[in-house]
DNA sequence: GTACGCAGGGAG
DNA sequence: TCCCTGCGTACT
């Protein structure tokens, strides 16, 4: 058996960043898309044999495998690499390195030492003691493992490692560790959940194209029933005996999501996020290659698990900027999941109320097919959002205790109405997307600006730590007294969560407040908390950044106050009209989903800015077409293709020489154009300076061939760094 | 990516 | 002469 027999010479890619394969002897038979462990320059890697080897090379010099494992890479998923390869510009094995990041995932299997409880011992008998022997007397094993041992009796490790030293436990047998608990993967008990008729529809679409590659939108605002929709695809792909991937922002894998599924399905579901234990990971990893786990709920990063026939795909929130991966690689999460649905010939559902102009687009070519869902469930109402015009509204200051006078950010509208939110019992939620104190420090005198040295931006003042922070590199620093540069007084500029927070506390003293971001929430365990806290009314006015817009249902929370709708509307970027439309109806969302209808206020100096008139009058598809019409004319995604260049280097000198060579080897480009080299928005980060060329094409150029024959054309100086960005979502 | 070898420079 | 560092190359 297997297409490859023992010494046969395959070739096998290597999950790092530079080659495209090396040819090994085989130990074993072995199949396209078996994985083995094999050496470079010894170094062993988790390679995958990709096809009958090809190489040159004198037979002696080509290395043996040290492993041949049992597991395989699907072969859909070997044809997804090389695409994903020349989609992203990303060598195929950097993309398999995605795969394979799961510490010790082909680790040989772990055997832990069983004891036996000894009824002869001559120990002296405590309470500890005893709850170890009920657990030997309550458990029909006679042998059991440390941790056996713990979960049943809750006794602290150390009662047991005493025991077994004073004869208490008896060594027996060694058992290789338990690997997957199948129960908790097979799901049997599912409930069933009546769907309303637009609900009905959508499913029976999705359920007769079960078989076939289509992508479809799911399009329904918050509370119109989305999840349940999917839910429904994903039991029938499940009960069909295909594998499920749910994909999600992190931030929305809540417990409330959780238990949802739950009802649904009858258990638990298994969720991969960034924050599992390294053995967590690694039982996943290995449930999902061997076919015991066929469901999933993650992140971006699950759909590079080792997928064993693959029959669905949803991603939800679409839209969401977090499925663009930028760390390693820069992938779309969404646009890969598509490639490998189209590749696996299955579905694939996209749901959002704010779906990208992207999707938006292709469902106007037909390419995509759309799902509407209108109604709102459980009676509830949209919110109501109105403007405040701080042109004519101004904010009223406020004394710190010391006596000092601060300008305050909150107009005496948006006071009111939290002022009549907070008598009526009800909760109040203020969303700023800028963490920090304030974000500027700057000299009254000279102007000068607290900047980060090794990065081009200026640095955040974190009251709560009480440093000035870079966002860009993590450098921490002491506030300035006096100005660095003539001595004179540094004074505060600007407005970010923590200065909100003190204003709230002053003028609402009896209020209980919590602020919320990703420096406060460092543990999805800590947003539980707060969510809880917030669902049991122990706060009154929760103030937070985006973190707080996306997935949770607060029944009492009646009003949510936009400090400052502006932000993020003046960017050069051209999906800043789409980025800022999709938050601020994310957060108006989350208003009045309870029994009580729910107000949203944005307080802005431009009410008349068509991205803020268009959610005031909640026309999404208003925004849509408009929007559209923009990028149409500039010839900016969708109607056209952008590839971002970033050159990044430590000495300006050779960087510069490099981007010089570049630009006289650029391509001629067939209705495209090459732009650049310019220094990139942020020119400089963690000491390495950063210039950016952009390729711009239409939208059915070839422009990823163009662009990897110019960068072959120049040769590469060491110490230069090149990140491609395909289709790049911001302009850093 | 990363191990290794080679060239150049400072300390002993 | 030894060793450290920086750079360039090759990896099957």
């Amino acid at each position: 058996m297997g297409m490859f027999n023992t010494s046969d010479i395959v070739k096998v890619l290597i999950p790092n960043v530079i080659n495209t394969g090396y040819d090994y002897r085989l130990t074993a038979p072995a199949d396209i898309g078996t994985f083995v462990r094999c050496s470079v320059l010894n170094h062993q890697y988790i390679g995958v044999v990709v096809g009958a080897g090809d190489s040159n090379l004198d037979n002696a010099k080509i290395k043996s495998v040290l492993q041949v494992y049992d597991t395989k890479l699907s072969t859909d998923d070997i044809k997804w690499i090389y695409k994903m390869a020349d989609w992203t510009l990303m060598t195929p094995g950097a993309v398999l390195k995605l795969i394979v990041n799961v510490p010790d995932a082909f680790g040989e299997p772990q055997f832990e030492q069983l004891y036996k409880y000894n009824n002869n011992n001559n120990l002296k008998m405590t309470e500890s003691r005893q709850s170890v022997a009920d657990a030997f007397a309550s458990n029909e094993n006679d042998f059991m493992s440390v941790s056996d041992i713990q979960n049943i009796s809750h006794v602290s490790s150390a009662v047991i490692k005493n025991m077994i030293k004073n004869g208490g436990l008896i060594p027996v047998d060694k058992r290789e560790k338990k690997q997957i608990n199948n129960y908790d993967y097979v799901y049997k008990d599912m409930q069933n959940i009546e769907l309303n008729d637009e609900q009905s529809v959508a499913a029976n679409t999705i359920a007769q194209h079960l078989n076939d590659f289509s992508v479809f939108l799911l399009d329904g605002i918050t509370g119109s029933g989305k999840t349940q929709v999917y839910f429904d695809s994903a039991l029938r792909a499940y009960l069909s005996g295909k594998s499920v991937l749910l994909m999600m922002p992190e931030i929305s894998l809540t417990a409330q999501f959780i238990s949802r599924f739950e009802q649904r399905f009858g258990a638990p579901p298994v969720v991969w996020h960034s924050n599992l234990s390294a053995a967590r990971r690694r039982e996943i990893w290995r449930g999902v290659a061997s076919g015991n786990i066929k469901m999933v709920i993650g992140t971006r990063s699950a759909l590079f698990l080792p997928w064993q026939n693959l029959g669905l795909i949803v991603v939800d929130e679409e839209h969401d900027t977090s499925y663009k991966q930028e760390d390693m690689g820069n992938y779309h999460a969404r646009d890969m999941a598509i490639l490998r649905a189209k590749i696996g010939g299955f579905p694939i559902v996209l749901a959002s109320a704010t779906p990208s102009l992207e999707t938006v687009r292709n469902v106007e070519l037909n390419k995509y097919t759309k799902l509407q869902l209108t109604s709102r469930f459980g009676g509830a109402q949209l919110p109501s959002i109105e403007t405040i015009n701080m042109r004519n509204n101004h904010p009223q200051s406020y004394i710190l205790s010391n006596g000092k006078e601060q300008a305050g950010c909150i107009s005496q509208q948006l006071f009111d109405e939290i002022k009549n939110t907070l008598d009526k019992q009800q909760q109040v939620m203020l969303f700023i997307n800028r963490r920090g104190f304030v974000p500027i420090i700057q000299c009254k005198k000279c102007g000068w600006v607290a900047g980060c040295p090794d990065c081009s931006s200026s640095m955040t003042y974190h009251k709560h730590i009480g440093k000035l922070l870079c966002h860009l590199c993590g450098r921490k620093q002491d506030l300035p007294t006096i100005c660095p540069n003539c001595g004179n007084e540094v004074t505060m500029r600007g407005v970010g969560l923590e200065k909100v927070q003190e204003e709230v506390n002053i003028k609402f003293p009896s209020a209980r407040t919590a602020i919320v971001s990703s420096d406060t929430i460092l543990s999805r365990q800590a947003l539980e908390r707060l969510v809880n806290k917030m669902e049991n009314n122990e706060i009154d006015i929760i103030i937070g950044t985006q973190i707080l817009a996306k997935g949770h249902h607060f029944p009492n929370l009646t009003l949510v106050g936009v400090i400052d709708a502006d932000m993020g509307l003046f960017g050069t970027d051209f999906r800043a009209g789409e980025h800022t439309f999709q938050q601020l109806f994310q957060v108006a969302g989350r208003a009045g989903r309870g029994e009580f209808p729910g107000r949203v206020f944005l307080q802005t100096y431009q009410p008349e800015n068509p991205v803020i008139a268009s959610i005031c009058s909640c026309n999404r598809d208003d925004f849509l077409h408009q929007d559209m019409e923009n990028r149409k004319i500039a010839k900016m995604p969708p109607f056209g293709q952008l590839i971002a260049v970033i050159i990044e280097g430590q000495k300006e000198t050779i960087l510069k020489k490099y981007c010089d060579d570049l630009l006289k080897k650029s391509p001629v480009l067939n209705g495209g154009k090459i732009m650049g080299p310019i220094p990139a928005q942020i020119y400089q980060i963690r000491n390495w300076y950063r210039m950016r060329f952009l390729i711009s094409g239409d939208a059915k150029a070839n422009l990823q061939p163009i662009v990897s024959d110019w960068l072959s054309k120049v040769k590469q100086p060491v110490n230069i760094r090149i990140k491609i960005d395909v289709n790049p979502q911001n302009f850093m």
